[in-house]
DNA sequence: CGTGAGGTTGATCCAGGTCAAGTGAAGTGG
DNA sequence: CCACTTCACTTGACCTGGATCAACCTCACG
């Protein structure tokens, strides 16, 4: 088991990032996938969740979510290059959707424009209403009809759901005093004591 | 002059919405474009700016900005019908960027598709920080560099910012107050003293 | 004029931000 | 193999920006 396989603990990738490596189609927790200006293919999400980041200047701004099924870096078609820094949410699993040289059909680009609408119209979401249930409805995109997850670290969610790192914590306790979330292992793994429909009410 | 050609005052549509009328290129503040599925066109707004909500139920939540240049209803090239709901926020010119029939070109899918998410990025900043920057915000991307423009209802403005009006209103105020803003007429115009990048310090 | 929708303003409250201290697990170096 | 650091998370105490509740104002239109 390579250390790349590891999902709980540490992030291996933090520390030694220099060169975003050979383009791989999977990425553990905390991973960089690609860097803003990297030049590189479009890839389809297996599984898992990936974050997008604006780089301005040296401001990292979070752009948006990604999730199963929705594509990254379309614009490489376009531009050659990346044009926002996608990170892994948690254990990621990719698919090369499109070469730059050999771009798909018109009506795929259609249904991804679409997709990509209702995604930002759900990530606009996660900033509106009361802390516990931008978290729960976060925990519910994330879960996506699985039963256990892998949560991203507290900053990540604070940024996403633009509340305080110190704020989700205590909002994950609630949820995890009122029986809706279990902890397995530190920050690995989280279960959904019920199938996560239930977060819903 | 029509009534639909005023701009100032009370709106004239919301009394009397039966039918959302024949497609037009031009419409007054507050006006609905389109509703959630019906069908139609695709546009590009030549000016303006529109908010668009998604249906689900009884429940209006606001989905997005398109701002000029944007395209409007992209999906009705695959679905025949639109996804979203379309609203003007101010003056509001479009143009046909393509009928069902005769979709554009992949090249010009993928520029809309790269706009969109910026689009998206944008939308999602202004749900974060403190109120006054906001709405400030909110201001410069209304105003797109021009010197005045026509400023959308506190109710609009309240759910774009995820802020409620009240606080809209003082955050108003005070920009006011300060100089970055000022007013012509009840909610019809606002004109900015400075180019509005000023507004961006 | 009168009416009402949209806007303003004040007073109060509280959810969440801020600051600060503490905990435990992973990794590190001796 | 054991201190020691570090990082992610937790928890508590306090403070504040914005929500809430409630009058009130003011124009555009009837």
């Amino acid at each position: 088991m390579s250390t790349i396989k590891r999902i709980g603990g540490r992030q291996p990738a933090a520390p030694s990032e220099p060169t975003p490596a050979a383009p791989r189609d999977h990425y553990a927790i905390g991973e960089l996938i690609y860097a803003a200006g990297d030049s590189g293919r479009a890839w389809r999400i297996r599984t898992g969740a990936v974050r997008l980041d604006r780089i301005q200047g040296e401001e990292r701004t979070f752009a948006g979510l990604a999730l199963k099924g929705d594509i990254l870096g379309a614009e490489t078609l376009l531009f050659g290059a990346y044009a926002f820094e996608a990170r892994a949410l948690g254990e990621v699993e990719l698919e090369i959707w499109a070469e730059p040289n050999h771009p798909p059909s018109g009506e795929s680009l259609l249904h991804m424009l679409a997709a990509t609408e209702r995604r930002a119209a759900d990530t606009l979401a996660l900033r509106y209403g009361k802390a516990l249930d931008r978290v729960r409805q976060l925990m519910l995109m994330l879960a996506d009809s699985h039963r256990q997850i892998v949560i991203p670290g507290l900053k990540d969610m604070a940024e996403i759901t633009a509340l305080t790192e110190e704020t989700v914590s205590r909002t994950m306790s609630r949820l995890r005093k009122s029986g809706l979330l279990q902890r397995r292992g530190r920050r690995s793994g989280l279960v959904f004591p019920a199938p996560p429909t239930a977060l819903a009410a």
